[in-house]
DNA sequence: TATTGACTTAGAGCAAACTCTAGGTGTTAT
DNA sequence: ATAACACCTAGAGTTTGCTCTAAGTCAATA
């Protein structure tokens, strides 16, 4: 796939996608001879991967480190489980806020009712 | 209350709390004769009303709509109950996001088990 | 009385995450 | 063959939301 179809399926400007790949963020996107990048199946899925973790506010640099960590292969995966699950905390907390601003914006709603 | 000791209450840095009603995210913080700013329970609300919606991300610039459609009165509450309205439905895709999200990283992290 | 400390302001600086610009290459359509 | 188009890069610019700096006022304390 081209970058223009990546973009479009994935709803992430071609500018976005590049810029991933250029900080890391992306692992090696295949090239074809001319230099242009042909995603196949496995960066595809990098990329719906980010978009998820992105979408969720996780940030740039911490999925950089997992990446990372990822490339250095099989004996990071501790470190890669733990990664998660400190991320999964700081979810649960953002999960909290949430909820706990929803209460009190459908508490002013009925006020305003 | 001084304004070392709201920064204090509310876990908010003394600048952040300039820097919100500078720009009138914070309506009329009373002052005393000599200029120094002294938080009566109204603008305490204003702060933690503040604060809990900005940790759930909700942008600074709905924000000080919302304060500005409060400052001009009572005819301006239909089109305040709109905006949090808005607000709640953002919050509710947000939400979707983060459970995306975790079911992603609790699957990853059941795998690497 | 002098200095310490809490407050004030305007405005500059900073970090994160893009987004845009300028200039270049390579393939395709007329 | 020349123009149009999709791609490429490096690097500058933008936006959001603070955060810091410099310079000043005022009250209290050594």
């Amino acid at each position: 796939m081209t970058i223009s179809e990546v973009s479009q399926k994935y709803n992430l400007t071609q500018d976005t996608i590049r810029y991933y790949e250029k900080i890391g963020l992306l692992p090696k996107v295949p090239r074809s001879k001319n230099g242009i990048r042909n995603f196949d199946d496995e960066a595809c899925r990098w990329i719906e991967f980010i978009k998820c973790m992105r979408n969720a506010g996780m940030e740039i640099e911490i999925l950089i480190k997992y990446v990372d960590l990822f490339k250095q292969g099989e004996n990071t995966v501790k470190e890669r489980r733990q990664l998660l699950e400190e991320q999964k905390s700081k979810l649960l907390e953002k999960q909290k806020s949430i909820n706990e601003t929803m209460d009190r914006l459908n508490y002013k709603i009925k006020l305003y009712d």
